[in-house]
DNA sequence: GCACATTTTAAACATGCGTTTTAATTTAAA
DNA sequence: TTTAAATTAAAACGCATGTTTAAAATGTGC
């Protein structure tokens, strides 16, 4: 009944989940391609390197989720007001989205947004740059307008420190509920983290700057 | 006139600064001690292992900063009314002596933090943890005093929210500084970034919590 | 100045990595 | 069914890593 998933399919399922469990480069092409259940040598065979199945997986992603968030942003922007909580309100439901399409979507791609952040080399960053650069502009755009008194400095930084404190909570995550459910008897799952996170990143938007 | 040097203080130099740089797991030892100009063997005879130099190297810090952070937030305590920004204004002036210590102290210390945070295996985490479950614990204390209305679960992941940020746009401070000055044409050192950081986390930690 | 412990050095070791190669196999078209 | 292309498979390559070894050099106490 089910249908045979292709071998670059296979690759790209388990790559994310990898990918997302430990980070780009801690992940090798051999557990992989183990997990996939496929030869080591069709990563290079069906994408040419481990650099571009990095890319591929990512775009999988973004592919979803850039078009989304640009729909919702440009809905905003025909309401009479804008409110910074309300920009964040715009992540809610193409992440609910991607939740339909894929389990652990968001889950998966904040931690890979997260990881490719912080890599350094860079070649991540110029690319999820390239896809994001547009959402990134309309994003600022919107969170001006939410706030006209911040200056565009103050507003670059405080846009990384939400970038960071959502990445960084996300990549965390497991480790951060697991102690959360021992302190607390509290279990809390991915998708109420965002409940939690929102208030948190609007309130730090919306903070005087000094 | 200079005092000599040893080989131990030669590697921690050098592995703290290219740790700073790189992360643990994208520096090797054949990088420090190349810069450090010691012997390759050196690490091991010294420190027994890279994971006994990376405790090492975090452990430098953390005797100058835990007490130094714990004694601010006991003069803290004394106050009459505490607020949520007066407990991040606690870490301003254990931060300024780790910079007279050492020049780029803060900076490297952070990121240390966020390398060590994001470290998934845990040897990293759980010897943190050891060495900074107590602050933690009277961080937590500090900030419910000053927000009395949150709950323990929800100041827990504020307070993650808040270290996210931090090491964050602490890691990729570099990158973020060359953008930044690229599109406003405004060079930001790494001390103000803390003064840009402070009024956005106590703006996310005083925000409604729905 | 000698004997012993400490430290430094150079070399090799074992392991894991991304990638490439070459042959076997499967798939699809004629 | 035959033939050519696409895919899979196993093995090896070249390289970088952390670590260990054993000899040389240096320092230290008598």
């Amino acid at each position: 009944m089910s249908k045979r998933v292709s071998t670059k399919d296979k690759i790209l399922n388990a790559a994310e989940a990898l990918f997302a469990e430990h980070g780009f480069e801690q992940t090798s092409l051999r557990q992989i391609t183990a997990d996939a259940e496929v030869n080591l040598a069709s990563v290079n065979y069906h994408f040419g390197s481990k650099k571009a199945l990095i890319q591929a997986v990512m775009a999988r992603y973004l592919e979803v989720l850039m078009p989304a968030l640009d729909r919702e942003l440009a809905k905003l922007s025909e309401q009479p007001q804008v409110t910074t909580r309300a920009v964040f309100d715009c992540f809610r439901s193409p992440l609910n989205e991607l939740r339909q399409v894929r389990k652990h979507g968001p889950t998966i791609f904040l931690s890979l947004l997260g990881y490719a952040y912080a890599d350094i080399q860079g070649h991540l960053r110029r690319y999820t740059m390239d896809h994001f650069g547009d959402v990134m502009q309309n994003l600022l755009a919107a969170l001006h307008v939410a706030n006209p008194n911040l200056s565009p400095v103050d507003m670059f930084w405080r846009l990384h420190f939400v970038l960071g404190a959502t990445v960084f909570a996300q990549v965390s995550g497991p480790a951060l509920r697991e102690i959360a459910a021992a302190d607390f008897g509290e279990a809390i799952a991915a998708d109420q983290m965002i409940d939690r996170l929102i208030p948190f990143l609007a309130g730090g938007v919306d903070a005087p700057s000094r």
